[in-house]
RNA sequence: GGCAGCGUAGCUCAGUGGUAGAGCAGGGGAAUCAUAAUCCCUUGGUCGGGGGUUCAAAUCCCUCCGCUGCUACCA
Protein backbone atom coordinates (compact mmCIF):
# COMPACT_ATOMS: atom_id res chain seq x y z
CA UNK A 1 0.00 0.00 0.00
CA UNK A 2 1.00 3.11 -0.63
CA UNK A 3 -0.29 7.07 -0.82
CA UNK A 4 0.39 7.40 -4.69
CA UNK A 5 -2.52 7.31 -6.80
CA UNK A 6 -3.31 4.32 -8.77
CA UNK A 7 -3.39 3.88 -12.49
CA UNK A 8 -4.21 0.48 -14.12
CA UNK A 9 -3.99 0.25 -17.66
CA UNK A 10 -4.74 -2.35 -20.15
CA UNK A 11 -4.00 -3.83 -23.33
CA UNK A 12 -6.23 -5.82 -25.38
CA UNK A 13 -5.78 -10.08 -24.39
CA UNK A 14 -4.35 -10.62 -28.10
CA UNK A 15 -6.30 -13.22 -29.73
CA UNK A 16 -3.50 -16.62 -29.90
CA UNK A 17 -4.35 -17.38 -33.27
CA UNK A 18 -2.56 -14.14 -34.59
CA UNK A 19 0.71 -13.52 -35.52
CA UNK A 20 1.72 -10.64 -34.08
CA UNK A 21 1.97 -7.80 -36.33
CA UNK A 22 2.49 -3.67 -35.84
CA UNK A 23 -1.52 -3.06 -34.98
CA UNK A 24 -0.64 -5.13 -32.17
CA UNK A 25 2.61 -3.67 -31.49
CA UNK A 26 1.25 -0.41 -32.05
CA UNK A 27 -1.60 -0.61 -29.17
CA UNK A 28 0.84 -2.35 -26.45
CA UNK A 29 3.39 0.48 -27.16
CA UNK A 30 0.55 3.43 -26.78
CA UNK A 31 0.00 1.38 -23.28
CA UNK A 32 3.47 1.21 -22.68
CA UNK A 33 4.09 5.03 -23.16
CA UNK A 34 1.20 5.75 -21.04
CA UNK A 35 2.50 3.58 -18.26
CA UNK A 36 5.87 5.08 -17.88
CA UNK A 37 4.36 8.51 -18.40
CA UNK A 38 2.05 8.00 -15.19
CA UNK A 39 5.18 5.64 -13.37
CA UNK A 40 7.48 8.53 -13.64
CA UNK A 41 4.76 11.39 -12.43
CA UNK A 42 4.28 9.74 -9.29
CA UNK A 43 1.97 6.95 -9.76
CA UNK A 44 0.88 3.47 -8.10
CA UNK A 45 0.80 1.75 -12.08
CA UNK A 46 -0.05 -1.40 -13.13
CA UNK A 47 0.24 -2.49 -16.70
CA UNK A 48 -1.23 -5.56 -18.04
CA UNK A 49 -1.79 -7.00 -21.11
CA UNK A 50 -1.70 -11.21 -22.49
CA UNK A 51 -3.29 -13.59 -24.72
CA UNK A 52 -6.81 -14.64 -25.56
CA UNK A 53 -7.09 -18.52 -25.88
CA UNK A 54 -10.29 -20.02 -25.77
CA UNK A 55 -12.37 -20.18 -28.74
CA UNK A 56 -13.29 -22.55 -31.46
CA UNK A 57 -10.40 -21.84 -34.28
CA UNK A 58 -8.29 -22.31 -31.54
CA UNK A 59 -9.16 -25.84 -31.24
CA UNK A 60 -9.18 -26.28 -34.94
CA UNK A 61 -6.14 -24.94 -35.16
CA UNK A 62 -4.59 -26.80 -32.55
CA UNK A 63 -5.87 -29.89 -33.94
CA UNK A 64 -4.22 -28.98 -37.54
CA UNK A 65 -1.01 -28.95 -35.65
CA UNK A 66 -1.66 -31.86 -33.99
CA UNK A 67 -1.45 -31.03 -30.29
CA UNK A 68 -3.76 -30.82 -27.93
CA UNK A 69 -5.29 -26.83 -27.55
CA UNK A 70 -3.06 -26.27 -24.20
CA UNK A 71 -0.07 -27.43 -25.76
CA UNK A 72 -1.36 -25.34 -28.66
CA UNK A 73 -1.55 -21.94 -26.99
CA UNK A 74 1.14 -22.08 -24.81
CA UNK A 75 3.05 -22.16 -27.87
CA UNK A 76 1.63 -19.59 -29.50
CA UNK A 77 1.35 -17.11 -26.91
CA UNK A 78 4.93 -16.89 -26.23
CA UNK A 79 4.89 -14.85 -29.76
CA UNK A 80 2.93 -12.39 -27.68
CA UNK A 81 5.19 -12.27 -24.59
CA UNK A 82 8.12 -11.91 -26.46
CA UNK A 83 6.74 -9.42 -28.63
CA UNK A 84 6.71 -7.27 -25.01
CA UNK A 85 10.66 -7.72 -24.69
CA UNK A 86 11.44 -7.05 -27.97
CA UNK A 87 9.64 -3.43 -27.92
CA UNK A 88 10.86 -2.98 -24.59
CA UNK A 89 7.36 -2.97 -22.98
CA UNK A 90 7.17 -2.52 -18.73
CA UNK A 91 4.19 -4.26 -18.04
CA UNK A 92 3.80 -5.56 -14.71
CA UNK A 93 2.01 -9.03 -15.53
CA UNK A 94 0.63 -10.99 -19.09
CA UNK A 95 -2.07 -12.72 -18.37
CA UNK A 96 -3.55 -15.79 -20.13
CA UNK A 97 -7.25 -16.65 -20.58
CA UNK A 98 -6.29 -20.72 -19.61
CA UNK A 99 -5.01 -20.10 -16.17
CA UNK A 100 -6.58 -21.42 -13.50
CA UNK A 101 -6.84 -17.86 -11.62
CA UNK A 102 -9.01 -16.62 -15.20
CA UNK A 103 -10.94 -19.66 -14.85
CA UNK A 104 -11.84 -19.23 -11.13
CA UNK A 105 -12.71 -15.38 -11.99
CA UNK A 106 -14.64 -15.80 -14.94
CA UNK A 107 -16.68 -18.65 -12.96
CA UNK A 108 -17.32 -16.71 -9.84
CA UNK A 109 -18.31 -13.55 -12.37
CA UNK A 110 -20.90 -16.02 -13.70
CA UNK A 111 -22.63 -17.21 -10.80
CA UNK A 112 -22.58 -13.65 -9.23
CA UNK A 113 -24.72 -12.98 -12.40
CA UNK A 114 -26.59 -16.26 -11.94
CA UNK A 115 -27.64 -15.18 -8.50
CA UNK A 116 -28.65 -11.27 -9.78
CA UNK A 117 -31.57 -12.67 -12.31
CA UNK A 118 -29.06 -11.35 -14.90
CA UNK A 119 -28.24 -15.01 -16.76
CA UNK A 120 -31.46 -17.14 -18.07
CA UNK A 121 -31.11 -20.32 -20.04
CA UNK A 122 -33.04 -19.90 -23.60
CA UNK A 123 -32.27 -21.60 -26.88
CA UNK A 124 -30.85 -20.18 -29.84
CA UNK A 125 -31.66 -20.79 -33.31
CA UNK A 126 -30.19 -19.14 -36.43
CA UNK A 127 -28.19 -19.14 -39.62
CA UNK A 128 -24.56 -20.64 -38.98
CA UNK A 129 -21.46 -20.63 -40.23
CA UNK A 130 -18.83 -22.70 -38.56
CA UNK A 131 -16.34 -20.93 -40.32
CA UNK A 132 -17.10 -17.39 -39.42
CA UNK A 133 -18.21 -18.65 -36.10
CA UNK A 134 -20.78 -16.44 -36.35
CA UNK A 135 -24.57 -16.15 -37.22
CA UNK A 136 -26.48 -14.23 -39.52
CA UNK A 137 -29.72 -12.79 -40.13
CA UNK A 138 -32.05 -14.22 -42.75
CA UNK A 139 -32.18 -11.09 -44.68
CA UNK A 140 -28.06 -10.74 -44.58
CA UNK A 141 -28.32 -14.40 -46.97
CA UNK A 142 -27.51 -15.58 -50.06
CA UNK A 143 -29.45 -18.45 -51.40
CA UNK A 144 -28.08 -20.81 -54.45
CA UNK A 145 -30.02 -22.74 -56.77
CA UNK A 146 -30.02 -25.67 -54.69
CA UNK A 147 -31.34 -24.11 -51.60
CA UNK A 148 -27.83 -23.60 -49.78
CA UNK A 149 -27.57 -20.33 -47.71
CA UNK A 150 -24.48 -18.11 -47.80
CA UNK A 151 -23.30 -15.30 -45.50
CA UNK A 152 -21.91 -12.36 -47.12
CA UNK A 153 -18.52 -13.98 -46.32
CA UNK A 154 -19.14 -16.58 -48.68
CA UNK A 155 -19.47 -19.28 -46.13
CA UNK A 156 -22.35 -21.93 -46.32
CA UNK A 157 -24.72 -21.98 -43.27
CA UNK A 158 -26.44 -24.20 -41.77
CA UNK A 159 -29.73 -23.79 -39.73
CA UNK A 160 -28.75 -24.70 -35.55
CA UNK A 161 -30.56 -24.16 -32.82
CA UNK A 162 -29.09 -25.05 -29.62
CA UNK A 163 -29.75 -24.44 -25.64
CA UNK A 164 -27.69 -21.14 -24.54
CA UNK A 165 -27.80 -19.28 -21.30
CA UNK A 166 -28.73 -15.49 -22.15
CA UNK A 167 -27.37 -12.38 -20.88
CA UNK A 168 -30.71 -9.76 -20.02
CA UNK A 169 -28.27 -7.15 -21.87
CA UNK A 170 -32.04 -5.43 -23.13
CA UNK A 171 -32.04 -4.33 -19.67
CA UNK A 172 -29.20 -2.49 -19.74
CA UNK A 173 -30.07 0.19 -22.57
CA UNK A 174 -31.48 3.15 -20.44
CA UNK A 175 -28.92 2.00 -17.59
CA UNK A 176 -25.61 1.97 -20.08
CA UNK A 177 -26.99 5.51 -22.28
CA UNK A 178 -27.24 6.72 -18.45
CA UNK A 179 -23.41 6.17 -17.94
CA UNK A 180 -22.46 7.13 -20.91
CA UNK A 181 -23.78 10.84 -20.62
CA UNK A 182 -22.89 10.89 -16.76
CA UNK A 183 -18.77 9.84 -18.22
CA UNK A 184 -18.61 11.95 -21.02
CA UNK A 185 -14.84 10.33 -21.39
CA UNK A 186 -15.64 6.83 -20.50
CA UNK A 187 -15.32 6.28 -24.75
CA UNK A 188 -12.74 8.50 -26.63
CA UNK A 189 -11.96 9.59 -29.11
CA UNK A 190 -15.55 11.97 -29.03
CA UNK A 191 -16.22 10.15 -32.64
CA UNK A 192 -16.67 6.53 -31.25
CA UNK A 193 -18.74 7.38 -28.10
CA UNK A 194 -21.36 8.91 -30.65
CA UNK A 195 -21.05 5.61 -32.40
CA UNK A 196 -21.48 3.55 -29.74
CA UNK A 197 -24.44 5.52 -28.28
CA UNK A 198 -26.21 5.90 -31.15
CA UNK A 199 -25.66 1.92 -31.60
CA UNK A 200 -27.28 1.45 -27.64
CA UNK A 201 -30.27 3.80 -28.46
CA UNK A 202 -30.79 1.71 -31.11
CA UNK A 203 -32.05 -0.83 -28.32
CA UNK A 204 -30.24 -4.33 -27.46
CA UNK A 205 -31.22 -7.34 -27.72
CA UNK A 206 -30.42 -10.04 -24.77
CA UNK A 207 -27.06 -11.91 -25.08
CA UNK A 208 -25.95 -15.14 -26.10
CA UNK A 209 -23.44 -15.91 -23.67
CA UNK A 210 -22.93 -19.74 -23.96
CA UNK A 211 -22.30 -22.38 -26.36
CA UNK A 212 -22.19 -25.99 -26.75
CA UNK A 213 -20.65 -26.31 -29.96
CA UNK A 214 -17.32 -26.85 -29.29
CA UNK A 215 -15.25 -27.70 -25.81
CA UNK A 216 -12.35 -25.38 -25.62
CA UNK A 217 -13.21 -22.92 -23.11
CA UNK A 218 -14.44 -22.09 -19.81
CA UNK A 219 -17.14 -24.04 -18.61
CA UNK A 220 -20.53 -22.80 -17.57
CA UNK A 221 -20.95 -23.49 -13.64
CA UNK A 222 -23.15 -26.08 -13.44
CA UNK A 223 -23.51 -27.19 -16.39
CA UNK A 224 -20.48 -28.16 -18.39
CA UNK A 225 -21.85 -28.92 -21.88
CA UNK A 226 -21.53 -25.28 -21.76
CA UNK A 227 -18.56 -23.22 -22.59
CA UNK A 228 -18.94 -19.59 -21.99
CA UNK A 229 -19.10 -17.03 -24.78
CA UNK A 230 -16.04 -16.17 -25.66
CA UNK A 231 -16.14 -12.29 -24.90
CA UNK A 232 -17.31 -12.53 -20.74
CA UNK A 233 -14.45 -14.95 -21.00
CA UNK A 234 -11.84 -12.90 -22.49
CA UNK A 235 -13.56 -9.27 -21.34
CA UNK A 236 -12.87 -10.69 -17.64
CA UNK A 237 -9.34 -11.17 -18.05
CA UNK A 238 -9.11 -7.23 -16.92
CA UNK A 239 -10.52 -8.12 -13.03
CA UNK A 240 -8.94 -11.65 -12.88
CA UNK A 241 -5.63 -9.83 -13.42
CA UNK A 242 -6.57 -7.36 -10.60
CA UNK A 243 -7.51 -10.41 -8.22
CA UNK A 244 -11.27 -11.17 -8.58
CA UNK A 245 -13.13 -12.17 -7.07
CA UNK A 246 -11.29 -10.50 -4.08
CA UNK A 247 -12.27 -7.56 -3.80
CA UNK A 248 -12.35 -6.45 0.22
CA UNK A 249 -10.28 -3.59 1.22
CA UNK A 250 -6.62 -4.09 0.76
CA UNK A 251 -6.87 -6.27 -2.68
CA UNK A 252 -5.28 -5.12 -5.46
CA UNK A 253 -8.80 -4.94 -7.23
CA UNK A 254 -9.78 -2.21 -4.34
CA UNK A 255 -6.57 -0.64 -5.11
CA UNK A 256 -6.79 -0.44 -9.29
CA UNK A 257 -10.71 -0.39 -9.93
CA UNK A 258 -12.56 1.24 -11.19
CA UNK A 259 -9.44 3.94 -12.36
CA UNK A 260 -8.91 1.44 -15.34
CA UNK A 261 -8.19 2.66 -18.96
CA UNK A 262 -8.30 0.12 -21.84
CA UNK A 263 -6.87 0.83 -24.87
CA UNK A 264 -8.28 -1.14 -27.86
CA UNK A 265 -8.76 -1.52 -31.44
CA UNK A 266 -11.67 -0.03 -32.89
CA UNK A 267 -13.18 -3.28 -33.87
CA UNK A 268 -13.75 -4.28 -30.85
CA UNK A 269 -14.77 -1.29 -28.78
CA UNK A 270 -18.18 -2.48 -28.67
CA UNK A 271 -17.50 -5.14 -26.34
CA UNK A 272 -16.04 -3.20 -24.24
CA UNK A 273 -18.01 -0.24 -24.06
CA UNK A 274 -21.48 -1.85 -24.06
CA UNK A 275 -20.97 -5.58 -23.29
CA UNK A 276 -17.98 -5.32 -20.59
CA UNK A 277 -19.64 -2.23 -18.47
CA UNK A 278 -23.28 -4.19 -18.83
CA UNK A 279 -21.49 -7.38 -17.12
CA UNK A 280 -19.82 -5.65 -14.65
CA UNK A 281 -22.54 -3.19 -13.52
CA UNK A 282 -25.01 -6.42 -13.91
CA UNK A 283 -22.50 -8.13 -11.01
CA UNK A 284 -22.34 -5.10 -8.80
CA UNK A 285 -19.37 -3.61 -9.83
CA UNK A 286 -17.81 -0.20 -11.24
CA UNK A 287 -17.68 0.24 -15.10
CA UNK A 288 -13.80 0.48 -16.27
CA UNK A 289 -12.70 4.79 -16.39
CA UNK A 290 -12.16 5.25 -19.71
CA UNK A 291 -12.07 3.09 -23.13
CA UNK A 292 -10.06 4.28 -25.95
CA UNK A 293 -10.45 3.17 -29.49
CA UNK A 294 -7.59 3.52 -31.63
CA UNK A 295 -7.05 3.48 -35.48
CA UNK A 296 -5.99 1.09 -38.31
CA UNK A 297 -2.47 1.14 -39.97
CA UNK A 298 -2.50 0.19 -43.84
CA UNK A 299 0.92 0.30 -45.59
CA UNK A 300 2.23 2.49 -48.23
CA UNK A 301 -0.99 2.93 -48.64
CA UNK A 302 -3.00 -0.47 -48.66
CA UNK A 303 -4.61 -2.25 -46.06
CA UNK A 304 -2.51 -4.81 -44.45
CA UNK A 305 -3.82 -8.51 -45.31
CA UNK A 306 -2.07 -11.85 -45.11
CA UNK A 307 -3.24 -12.09 -49.04
CA UNK A 308 -1.40 -8.90 -50.01
CA UNK A 309 1.73 -10.00 -48.17
CA UNK A 310 2.34 -6.62 -46.60
CA UNK A 311 1.70 -7.46 -43.10
CA UNK A 312 4.71 -5.55 -41.36
CA UNK A 313 6.51 -7.96 -38.68
CA UNK A 314 7.39 -5.93 -35.52
CA UNK A 315 10.52 -7.45 -35.24
CA UNK A 316 11.30 -6.37 -39.23
CA UNK A 317 10.93 -2.82 -38.22
CA UNK A 318 13.34 -3.08 -35.18
CA UNK A 319 15.97 -4.36 -37.25
CA UNK A 320 15.63 -2.01 -39.85
CA UNK A 321 14.95 1.21 -37.91
CA UNK A 322 15.44 0.90 -34.64
CA UNK A 323 13.48 0.38 -31.47
CA UNK A 324 13.17 3.88 -30.06
CA UNK A 325 12.81 5.51 -33.56
CA UNK A 326 9.65 2.99 -34.18
CA UNK A 327 8.01 4.06 -31.50
CA UNK A 328 8.32 7.48 -31.95
CA UNK A 329 6.99 6.99 -35.44
CA UNK A 330 3.93 5.34 -34.30
CA UNK A 331 3.25 7.55 -31.54
CA UNK A 332 3.92 11.24 -33.60
CA UNK A 333 2.79 10.18 -37.50
CA UNK A 334 -0.75 10.24 -36.64
CA UNK A 335 -3.05 11.54 -34.53
CA UNK A 336 -3.86 9.16 -31.77
CA UNK A 337 -7.69 7.35 -32.31
CA UNK A 338 -7.24 7.87 -36.31
CA UNK A 339 -6.21 5.58 -38.86
CA UNK A 340 -2.71 6.37 -40.72
CA UNK A 341 -0.94 5.27 -43.36
CA UNK A 342 2.89 3.59 -42.48
CA UNK A 343 5.14 3.90 -45.25
CA UNK A 344 9.25 4.35 -45.25
CA UNK A 345 9.33 7.21 -47.02
CA UNK A 346 7.76 8.95 -43.99
CA UNK A 347 9.36 6.80 -41.37
CA UNK A 348 12.75 7.97 -42.74
CA UNK A 349 11.85 11.36 -42.90
CA UNK A 350 10.92 11.14 -39.43
CA UNK A 351 13.59 9.60 -38.46
CA UNK A 352 15.99 12.05 -39.89
CA UNK A 353 14.50 15.12 -39.62
CA UNK A 354 13.10 15.19 -35.93
CA UNK A 355 15.40 12.54 -34.58
CA UNK A 356 18.69 12.98 -35.93
CA UNK A 357 18.55 16.37 -37.03
CA UNK A 358 16.60 17.90 -34.58
CA UNK A 359 17.00 16.27 -31.75
CA UNK A 360 20.38 14.12 -31.74
CA UNK A 361 22.29 16.52 -33.36
CA UNK A 362 20.88 19.61 -30.77
CA UNK A 363 22.39 17.57 -28.38
CA UNK A 364 25.52 16.49 -29.79
CA UNK A 365 26.37 20.51 -31.22
CA UNK A 366 26.24 21.47 -27.49
CA UNK A 367 27.70 18.87 -25.59
CA UNK A 368 31.16 18.51 -27.93
CA UNK A 369 31.72 22.17 -27.30
CA UNK A 370 31.25 21.38 -23.43
CA UNK A 371 33.49 18.42 -24.08
CA UNK A 372 36.45 20.55 -25.89
CA UNK A 373 35.73 24.38 -23.78
CA UNK A 374 34.54 23.73 -20.36
CA UNK A 375 36.76 20.80 -19.05
CA UNK A 376 33.94 18.43 -19.87
CA UNK A 377 32.14 18.97 -16.95
CA UNK A 378 28.81 20.83 -16.43
CA UNK A 379 29.52 24.57 -17.22
CA UNK A 380 29.10 27.31 -14.59
CA UNK A 381 26.55 29.55 -15.31
CA UNK A 382 26.24 33.38 -14.68
CA UNK A 383 23.08 35.53 -14.55
CA UNK A 384 20.28 34.58 -17.43
CA UNK A 385 18.76 36.93 -20.02
CA UNK A 386 15.81 37.02 -21.18
CA UNK A 387 16.64 34.48 -23.93
CA UNK A 388 18.06 32.15 -21.60
CA UNK A 389 14.75 32.43 -19.30
CA UNK A 390 12.48 32.16 -22.43
CA UNK A 391 14.02 28.71 -23.14
CA UNK A 392 14.23 27.38 -19.60
CA UNK A 393 10.41 28.46 -19.48
CA UNK A 394 9.51 26.93 -22.64
CA UNK A 395 10.90 23.68 -21.22
CA UNK A 396 9.37 24.52 -17.75
CA UNK A 397 6.15 24.42 -19.31
CA UNK A 398 6.12 20.93 -21.06
CA UNK A 399 5.38 18.92 -18.13
CA UNK A 400 1.41 20.62 -17.22
CA UNK A 401 1.11 20.37 -21.21
CA UNK A 402 2.47 16.50 -21.36
CA UNK A 403 -0.29 15.97 -18.25
CA UNK A 404 -3.24 17.71 -19.94
CA UNK A 405 -2.29 15.75 -23.80
CA UNK A 406 -1.85 12.44 -22.26
CA UNK A 407 -4.80 12.75 -19.76
CA UNK A 408 -6.82 12.12 -22.95
CA UNK A 409 -4.17 10.10 -25.08
CA UNK A 410 -3.32 12.76 -27.73
CA UNK A 411 0.64 10.85 -27.99
CA UNK A 412 0.98 12.87 -31.09
CA UNK A 413 0.19 16.26 -29.39
CA UNK A 414 2.70 15.58 -26.41
CA UNK A 415 5.55 14.60 -28.94
CA UNK A 416 4.52 17.57 -31.15
CA UNK A 417 4.81 20.21 -27.56
CA UNK A 418 8.41 18.35 -26.61
CA UNK A 419 9.80 18.94 -30.48
CA UNK A 420 8.77 23.29 -30.22
CA UNK A 421 11.10 23.14 -27.22
CA UNK A 422 13.47 21.31 -29.41
CA UNK A 423 13.37 24.18 -31.92
CA UNK A 424 13.57 26.74 -29.55
CA UNK A 425 16.56 24.88 -28.54
CA UNK A 426 17.94 24.66 -31.86
CA UNK A 427 16.95 28.62 -32.84
CA UNK A 428 18.90 29.43 -29.85
CA UNK A 429 21.93 28.09 -29.89
CA UNK A 430 21.88 29.42 -33.29
CA UNK A 431 21.42 33.00 -31.84
CA UNK A 432 24.13 32.67 -28.67
CA UNK A 433 26.23 31.09 -31.09
CA UNK A 434 28.59 30.11 -28.01
CA UNK A 435 31.28 28.86 -30.53
CA UNK A 436 31.85 32.55 -31.07
CA UNK A 437 31.38 33.68 -27.11
CA UNK A 438 34.19 31.56 -27.02
CA UNK A 439 36.71 33.87 -27.67
CA UNK A 440 34.70 37.21 -26.50
CA UNK A 441 33.15 36.00 -23.78
CA UNK A 442 34.05 32.85 -22.18
CA UNK A 443 31.79 33.15 -19.28
CA UNK A 444 28.53 33.93 -21.15
CA UNK A 445 29.21 31.07 -23.30
CA UNK A 446 29.40 28.61 -20.20
CA UNK A 447 25.95 30.18 -19.40
CA UNK A 448 24.41 29.43 -22.78
CA UNK A 449 25.63 25.72 -22.22
CA UNK A 450 24.52 25.27 -19.46
CA UNK A 451 20.82 26.53 -20.36
CA UNK A 452 20.72 24.12 -23.37
CA UNK A 453 21.85 21.19 -20.90
CA UNK A 454 19.14 21.91 -18.35
CA UNK A 455 16.62 22.60 -21.49
CA UNK A 456 17.52 19.46 -22.96
CA UNK A 457 17.70 17.56 -19.51
CA UNK A 458 13.76 18.68 -18.95
CA UNK A 459 13.01 17.69 -22.14
CA UNK A 460 14.55 14.01 -22.10
CA UNK A 461 13.27 13.53 -19.05
CA UNK A 462 9.86 13.94 -20.17
CA UNK A 463 10.47 12.07 -23.54
CA UNK A 464 11.58 9.07 -21.57
CA UNK A 465 8.03 7.68 -22.05
CA UNK A 466 8.21 7.17 -25.75
CA UNK A 467 11.84 6.12 -26.35
CA UNK A 468 13.23 5.11 -22.85
CA UNK A 469 16.24 3.08 -24.51
CA UNK A 470 17.75 6.86 -26.28
CA UNK A 471 16.79 9.01 -23.36
CA UNK A 472 18.23 6.93 -21.06
CA UNK A 473 21.61 7.77 -23.09
CA UNK A 474 20.79 11.36 -23.27
CA UNK A 475 20.53 11.84 -19.72
CA UNK A 476 23.81 9.48 -19.43
CA UNK A 477 25.45 11.92 -21.34
CA UNK A 478 24.10 14.61 -19.39
CA UNK A 479 25.24 12.95 -16.49
CA UNK A 480 21.87 12.82 -14.61
CA UNK A 481 21.78 10.34 -11.86
CA UNK A 482 19.23 7.23 -12.39
CA UNK A 483 17.17 8.49 -9.54
CA UNK A 484 17.22 11.58 -10.99
CA UNK A 485 15.26 10.41 -13.98
CA UNK A 486 11.65 10.78 -12.59
CA UNK A 487 9.23 14.08 -13.10
CA UNK A 488 9.77 14.72 -8.99
CA UNK A 489 12.69 16.16 -9.91
CA UNK A 490 12.15 18.04 -12.94
CA UNK A 491 13.27 21.18 -11.18
CA UNK A 492 16.48 19.52 -9.68
CA UNK A 493 18.88 21.02 -11.45
CA UNK A 494 22.47 19.85 -13.41
CA UNK A 495 25.23 20.92 -10.85
CA UNK A 496 27.63 23.10 -12.41
CA UNK A 497 31.56 21.14 -12.28
CA UNK A 498 29.82 17.50 -12.66
CA UNK A 499 32.11 15.74 -15.09
CA UNK A 500 30.66 14.78 -18.50
CA UNK A 501 31.23 11.67 -20.43
CA UNK A 502 32.53 12.07 -24.21
CA UNK A 503 29.25 13.16 -26.35
CA UNK A 504 27.87 10.43 -28.69
CA UNK A 505 25.00 10.47 -31.22
CA UNK A 506 21.73 9.39 -29.77
CA UNK A 507 19.77 9.24 -33.01
CA UNK A 508 21.58 8.07 -36.04
CA UNK A 509 20.78 9.52 -39.36
CA UNK A 510 18.76 6.64 -41.34
CA UNK A 511 20.58 5.60 -44.89
CA UNK A 512 18.57 3.84 -47.23
CA UNK A 513 20.26 0.97 -48.62
CA UNK A 514 20.36 -0.09 -52.00
CA UNK A 515 17.60 -2.30 -52.00
CA UNK A 516 14.97 -4.48 -54.37
CA UNK A 517 11.61 -2.93 -55.16
CA UNK A 518 10.16 -4.80 -51.74
C1' G B 1 -31.60 3.23 -46.97
C1' G B 2 -30.80 5.53 -41.80
C1' C B 3 -27.32 8.05 -38.42
C1' A B 4 -22.48 10.45 -37.97
C1' G B 5 -18.15 12.59 -39.94
C1' C B 6 -14.82 14.40 -43.62
C1' G B 7 -13.41 17.23 -48.26
C1' U B 8 -8.15 23.88 -46.60
C1' A B 9 -0.90 24.93 -50.23
C1' G B 10 2.47 19.25 -54.12
C1' C B 11 1.88 15.76 -49.33
C1' U B 12 -0.04 15.26 -44.05
C1' C B 13 -3.07 18.25 -41.41
C1' A B 14 -4.42 22.79 -37.76
C1' G B 15 -7.78 26.65 -37.93
C1' U B 16 -15.37 26.90 -36.26
C1' G B 17 -17.56 34.63 -37.69
C1' G B 18 -13.30 39.56 -38.37
C1' U B 19 -7.72 40.79 -43.59
C1' A B 20 -5.88 32.23 -45.14
C1' G B 21 -1.79 28.72 -41.12
C1' A B 22 2.05 24.66 -39.56
C1' G B 23 5.29 20.58 -40.70
C1' C B 24 7.41 18.10 -44.87
C1' A B 25 8.61 18.97 -50.11
C1' G B 26 10.38 23.33 -53.63
C1' G B 27 13.45 28.21 -54.18
C1' G B 28 17.11 31.92 -52.11
C1' G B 29 20.49 33.39 -48.25
C1' A B 30 23.46 33.15 -43.45
C1' A B 31 26.48 30.54 -40.29
C1' U B 32 30.30 26.69 -39.61
C1' C B 33 29.65 24.36 -32.79
C1' A B 34 27.30 19.75 -34.81
C1' U B 35 25.09 13.46 -37.19
C1' A B 36 26.48 17.81 -44.99
C1' A B 37 23.19 18.83 -39.30
C1' U B 38 21.25 24.29 -37.94
C1' C B 39 19.11 29.28 -38.59
C1' C B 40 16.67 33.18 -41.59
C1' C B 41 13.75 34.62 -45.86
C1' U B 42 10.59 32.80 -49.65
C1' U B 43 7.25 30.30 -53.91
C1' G B 44 2.53 28.05 -53.35
C1' G B 45 -4.42 27.78 -51.82
C1' U B 46 -10.89 31.60 -55.74
C1' C B 47 -10.50 26.82 -47.89
C1' G B 48 -15.04 20.31 -52.95
C1' G B 49 -19.31 23.04 -56.44
C1' G B 50 -23.60 26.31 -56.07
C1' G B 51 -26.99 29.28 -53.23
C1' G B 52 -28.30 31.88 -48.62
C1' U B 53 -27.78 34.60 -43.57
C1' U B 54 -24.35 38.65 -41.96
C1' C B 55 -21.16 44.94 -42.00
C1' A B 56 -18.01 40.40 -42.28
C1' A B 57 -17.99 32.93 -43.56
C1' A B 58 -12.98 28.12 -44.40
C1' U B 59 -15.94 29.04 -39.96
C1' C B 60 -23.56 29.47 -39.55
C1' C B 61 -27.95 27.60 -42.90
C1' C B 62 -29.70 24.98 -47.57
C1' U B 63 -28.40 22.07 -51.68
C1' C B 64 -25.27 19.16 -54.98
C1' C B 65 -20.77 16.13 -55.74
C1' G B 66 -16.99 12.90 -53.71
C1' C B 67 -14.99 9.95 -49.63
C1' U B 68 -15.22 7.44 -44.70
C1' G B 69 -17.30 5.20 -40.27
C1' C B 70 -21.46 2.88 -37.60
C1' U B 71 -26.04 0.21 -38.50
C1' A B 72 -25.25 -6.64 -32.67
C1' C B 73 -22.87 -11.36 -31.12
C1' C B 74 -17.42 -11.14 -37.93
C1' A B 75 -10.90 -10.76 -32.08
Amino acid sequence: MSGRPPFYITTPIYYVNDVPHIGHAYTTIACDVMARFKRLDGFDVKFLTGTDEHGQKVEKSAKAAGIDPQAFTDKVSQNFRDLTGLLNISNDDFIRTTEPRHVTSVQALWRTLVENGEIYLGSYAGWYSVRDEAYYGEDELRTDDQGRKFAPTGAECEWVEELSYFFRLSAWTDRLLAFYEANPSFILPPGKRNEVMSFVKGGLKDLSVSRTTFDWGIPVPGDEKHIMYVWLDALTNYITAIGYPETGEGTPYAQYWPGAMHMVGKDILRFHTVYWPAFLMAAGLQPPTRVFAHGWWTVEGEKMSKSLGNVVAPAELLEKYGLDQTRYFLMREIPFGNDGDFSRRAMVTRINSELANGYGNLAQRFLSIIQKNCGAVVPTPGPFTEADNALLDAARGLLATLRAELDVQAFHKALDALWVVVGDANRYIDEQAPWALKKTDPARMATVLYVLAEAVRRVAILTQPFMPGAMAKVLDLLAVPEDARDFAHLDQALVPGTPLPPPQGVFPRHVEEAEGAA
